[in-house]
DNA sequence: TCCAGACATTGACGGATATCGATATATCTG
DNA sequence: CAGATATATCGATATCCGTCAATGTCTGGA
């Protein structure tokens, strides 16, 4: 989609537009590959409700049975089970059945990982 | 604009079974409201093209213009503002108007308070 | 074997969001 | 003031997402 915004970054024209704004602006270190996955971590926290879950996972030392989840979240089993879905296919949580019971814990490591994405000059 | 997914509406079904299998869960020590925040400034991060942009920013060292965003990012225009709104509006980018062009900078603070929201017995 | 409980899946609905083209606003220049 | 350029806003649309009631699936016990 080219649009129609052409700017005279490349072209080093000498007496074309100006566009005295641009400073040589660093190459971008991301693909848009890689942009997609990192936003796909941050989708899985964009609600509130899935914080509000994880918050419970992390200060707790250890995994924890959706009833004590439903107890504490403020919907309906159905849809703390789809939060849960979600927080597991992002790779934020592990599930484990224990006889008729779903015990979640905390994947620490991509959590950690959270924090890092943002780095300067890191390589994701 | 309100929260995107309601947190507080009415609790659906008490689900306060007996139910053996819980061990002493950790209280919470997040708030809904609270809840909501993080969420907020994770889902301003949900967008492949806005993590696009931060990642821009991140690697260079100072205000970066419109007109320079719009080169490394595959939308129009428009979709481009309207991105560069939401990241402004999440605390996560800093606006500035020089003459005909906007400069857009990084609020490091806001982003190193990301990677600090999850740490076990942290207040927010 | 049958039943009850725990959790997941389905289907539907309403609201949010990303995207674009068209247009408006603002700023510099002549 | 007029024109050009940079950016924001508007209006429309298609898609995505959170939520629930109903239902399905699995496990353990009587």
């Amino acid at each position: 989609m080219t649009t129609t915004t052409k700017i005279g970054t490349e072209l080093a024209s000498p007496d074309t537009s100006p566009a005295a704004c641009c400073s040589p602006l660093a190459k971008p270190d991301m693909e848009s590959e890689d942009a997609a996955v990192t936003a796909g971590l941050f989708k899985a926290l964009s609600d509130p409700n899935r914080v509000l879950i994880l918050n419970l996972l992390v200060n707790g030392d250890g995994p924890v049975c959706v009833c004590d989840i439903n107890v504490h979240v403020p919907l309906s089993q159905p849809t703390v089970s789809h939060h849960l879905k979600k927080l597991v296919a992002a790779g934020l949580l592990t599930r484990e059945q224990r006889g008729v019971w779903a015990f979640f814990d905390i994947d620490r490591q991509a959590l950690a990982h959270l924090g890092e994405v943002f780095r300067p000059g890191r390589r994701s």
